[in-house]
DNA sequence: GCCGTTTTCGGCCCGACTGTTTTCAGTCG
């Protein structure tokens, strides 16, 4: 078993001690071990045989002997026992809005509710307004939210690309500078994480209530799910789910930093608040004993009254970094103003919509120094790529563009496929003659791990190979990443002295936040690339340093931060 | 079930909103 199928079972298990009505305890017990699991970097199976598995954090002796169980066997006992005691479709009742554990229980055992059909039936035979507790009102929410259900499936959670520009859109419409003075993205947007479940809206008023109200009859919305005095939430367009706060400006700086999560993060902020005598909420800090309440405008602040570095959001996972803002040793984090310029740039001379000299100067217009211009190999047909005619051709384009643009060095390159067998599209003759090597795996993508590992090492032994780009080959929605072994391909990076791309664009994020944060500790050097196909792509930029950060990396561990000098002399050319 | 800068037992983060309630449980984030 791997780490996300351990982690798997253990929500599993917290699920089921959940509708059973077990202590809430025991059940957030086993979600924050199962939380820490997913985002554990080492193997479990590793980590078993060195018996450190006590070390990872929520996981004492009862579920470390679980853990052990189910690496053995492929699940564990109490696991197996319960499931057999509850409905197997279950979770499509919970995923109702509005229904949780407790109610589904109730209706499980009173109207012997066992799945989503089950509970449509239910509502429109008027039986859930029978149970106590329960009332008209209730049954009226169940079938709509459950007609819903039915109709969409599980939606699940956004690529962070299309909630990001809808949570933009949505406070550019809000703010009017009067009733509205300013809304900022909060949630798991604000952190970069590359997936999200809905969108947090945080806004200064003076009159709450009516902002909210403003919030509700938006355009694009689909229905309204709450609306109070300080709160509202919606359906919003994609059907993806949009929560709006209401503060006035003097705790502006705590609601942020309270909506911007993590949770296990804000949980570890309250127990450090608790041992200083202080109690934290998103109003700001509380002394305990003497009831005064300090709200912040800003977030540094309340960082600062804690004792803490500044944590910057993309950080805030409970991954270490209060222990380092503790110390104070959170590092300067990457930030886009370090970018000195876009190695894997594509034109029209293969499938980008731009000539070559219109990207360059959208590149110089950014302030960059220099841009790759990297466009598709011949394999790459649907691509248009380039045959070795056609290459030599684009390097004396390059070359006489260089000569007639100021202000900004375009280097010829490409991006070249890597074949099924790992050798590469242009013979050694021709990469020889170009600025930058970028290599990338376009086809046969099917391949079993052992081969694509292979194929990958054997490109990256190339002597004139310099990136590689998109490394798993995952999009959003489209494609799975590669099967392949990924430390191999890590520890063939290193050895040969390779670097791995970022990939910017908001269908990849390719390396992902996980995997950057490893090579980077293995000491691979990193490209954070648009891979624009037009000059408004360059602009996508802030999603791959938005998951460098994610990553802890700092400028000097990306080789596009380096000037023009710096990086000629990296590539050995003049 | 986990955990310890008051604790190896007794805590465990905090608040808004809703519905069905005369004081609160359930859900959500």
């Amino acid at each position: 078993m791997d780490n996300a199928e351990v982690a798997k079972l253990l929500y599993e298990m917290a699920y089921m001690l959940e509708f059973k009505g077990e202590n809430v305890f025991k059940i957030k017990a086993y979600q924050k071990a199962a939380r820490h699991i997913e985002e554990l970097e080492e193997d479990l199976n590793v980590l078993c045989k060195k018996d450190d598995l006590a070390h990872i954090p929520g996981v004492g002796e009862a579920i470390e002997a679980k853990i052990k169980e189910m690496l053995e066997t492929g699940t564990f006992m109490a696991y197996e026992e319960l499931r057999h005691t509850i409905p197997e479709k279950i979770e499509e009742i919970t995923a109702v809005q509005g229904i949780g554990p407790r109610t589904a229980y109730l209706l499980y055992t009173k109207l012997g509710v066992k799945d989503l059909k089950g509970l449509l039936r239910a509502a429109e035979e008027h039986r859930i307004r029978r149970i106590p507790g329960m009332g008209v009102k209730m049954e009226e929410n169940v079938l709509i939210a459950a007609k819903r259900q039915f109709a969409e499936g599980n939606t699940g959670r956004f690529p962070l690309g299309l909630a990001l520009p809808i949570a933009e859109e949505i406070s550019r419409k809000l703010v009017d500078g009067e009733l509205i003075r300013e809304v900022q993205i909060a949630g798991s947007i604000r952190r970069w994480k590359e997936t999200v479940g809905d969108i947090d809206l945080i806004a200064c008023s003076n009159e709450p209530e009516r902002a909210i109200e403003a919030f509700t009859l938006m355009d694009n919305v689909q229905e309204i799910l709450e609306k109070g005095t300080t709160k509202g939430s919606v359906i919003y367009k994609e059907h993806i789910q949009v929560d709006m706060r209401i503060v006035k400006d003097d705790s502006f700086g705590s609601l942020l930093q309270h909506f911007t999560g993590s949770k296990d993060h804000n949980v570890k902020l309250r127990n450090i608040a608790l041992a200083k005598g202080l109690h934290l909420s998103e109003y700001g800090l509380k002394n305990v004993e003497t009831g005064e309440q300090m709200p912040f405008s800003a977030e540094e602040q309340q960082y600062e009254m804690l004792g803490l570095q500044f944590i910057p959001p993309e950080l805030r996972e409970d991954r270490g970094e209060i222990e380092a803002a503790m110390q104070r040793k959170i590092p300067r984090l990457i930030e886009i103003g370090d970018i000195k310029g876009d190695l894997h740039v594509h034109s029209n001379w293969s499938d980008g919509r731009n000539t070559i000299k219109e990207m360059a100067l959208a590149a110089r217009a950014l302030g960059y120094e220099y841009i790759a211009i990297t466009d598709h190999s011949g394999s790459s047909r649907i691509a248009s790529g380039l045959s070795e005619k056609r290459l030599m051709e684009h390097v004396k384009e390059i070359e006489q563009l260089n000569a007639s643009i100021d202000g900004i060095r375009i280097l010829s390159g490409t991006e070249c496929d890597i074949l099924p067998n790992g050798t590469l599209d242009y013979g050694d003759d021709l990469l020889e003659q170009l600025d930058i090597v970028v290599v990338a795996v376009h086809g046969a993508v099917e391949q079993d791990s052992k081969t694509m590992t292979k194929r990958i090492v054997t490109a990256l032994e190339n002597e004139h190979v310099h990136i590689l780009a998109h490394p798993t080959g995952r999009k959003f929605g489209k494609r799975l990443p590669f099967e392949m072994d990924m430390k191999k391909i890590m520890e063939a990076a290193l050895e040969f002295g390779k670097v791995l791309e970022i990939n910017s664009s908001p269908q990849r994020l390719d390396l992902n936040g996980n995997y950057a944060m490893m090579a980077m500790e293995m000491g691979i050097k990193l490209a954070i690339n648009t891979d624009a196909h037009s000059p408004d792509q360059f602009a996508n930029i802030r999603y791959g340093v938005g998951t460098a950060r994610r990553a802890w990396v700092k400028p000097a561990d990306v080789v596009n931060t380096l000037d023009l000098k710096e990086l000629c002399k990296l590539l050995g050319i003049p």
